[in-house]
DNA sequence: AGAACCGCCTGCTTGC
DNA sequence: TGCAAGCAGGCGGTTC
């Protein structure tokens, strides 16, 4: 699922291919994305990430903010063929970017441009003092703050999982009872994972697509995600997997503590 | 107020 | 083999 390096991937793409361009008009094929077709005849300014959400800024001060959730992509397409599951079509005057979203969770709606980039990104910027005044105290498991949006931007359920591998942190561990070490730790181990998972453009693990509908290459760098059973990179023993908050954590109770 | 839970969705996997 | 139930999970909304 398209997570910070899978957006971060599309945005790049995206600012390459259509920044500058006219829309030239916007088609909705299913009547849970509504009021977006008053974007024909604006251009493209720039291209944006901000957490998971891509922003599409425009030249009157809006933005068309796209968020993939589970199984959303965008495709850029020089031919016209609808593919199943398309749910929204951009035309360019030679080519068109189609939002493909089995599952239809995905939400596009019209925002006034953001200025400032949120504080909770650890690839961009990072407001580590709030953070510890803010999120560190919390009574919540380390994984299940991972994946707040309030206290890190990007961040799901594989690249959390794959953080606190590298860091050797339980998952089950409670916030607050981290040190300003393991912290440190997390912050460092996270950016050095999210950064390398830009690299190999995301982690194709089910459905996840780039602009041009090839896989991503991080998959293979996976040392718990969806390897339960499996022997730790690290240790060699097995991977275990159980449930927090609902979703499936992937962990190595050796060396995580 | 903060933590836990629910519902939205449908393709794929599992079990009988 | 075929079909139904279960599972996957980001995130806004609701409940505890």
């Amino acid at each position: 699922m398209p997570e910070l390096p899978e957006v971060e991937t599309l945005c790049r793409q995206l600012r390459t291919r259509a920044a500058g361009l006219k829309i030239k008009f916007l088609t909705v094929y299913d009547a849970k994305i509504n009021g977006v077709e008053v974007v024909r005849g604006r251009i493209i300014q720039d291209i944006r990430r901000s957490g998971k959400t891509i922003l599409i800024d425009l030249d009157d001060a809006t933005s068309l903010a796209v968020h993939l959730r589970m199984t959303g992509r965008l495709l850029w397409k020089d031919n016209k063929t609808i593919s199943p599951h398309t749910r929204l079509r951009i035309s360019f005057e030679t080519a068109v970017i189609d939002l493909v979203d089995a599952r239809r969770f995905a939400t596009v709606k019209i925002v006034a441009t953001p200025q400032a980039p949120p504080a909770t990104d650890l690839t961009v910027h990072f407001d580590e003092q709030a953070f510890m005044e803010r999120q560190a105290k919390r009574k919540v498991n380390i994984k299940v703050l991972l994946m707040d949006a309030k206290a890190f931007s990007g961040i799901g359920n594989i690249y959390a999982c794959e953080i606190l591998h590298r860091a050797r942190i339980s998952p089950t561990r409670q916030a607050a009872t981290l040190s300003r070490d393991e912290w440190k730790k997390i912050f460092r181990e996270a950016r050095r994972i999210l950064k390398k998972a830009i690299d190999k453009r995301g982690t194709s693990i089910s459905d996840w697509r780039d602009l041009y509908n090839r896989p991503g290459e991080n998959q293979h760098e996976l040392a718990v995600y969806g390897r339960e059973g499996k022997a730790c990179p690290s240790c060699g023993g097995p991977i275990e997997r159980m449930k927090q908050g609902g979703r499936g954590t992937f962990h190595c109770p050796l060396c995580q503590k």
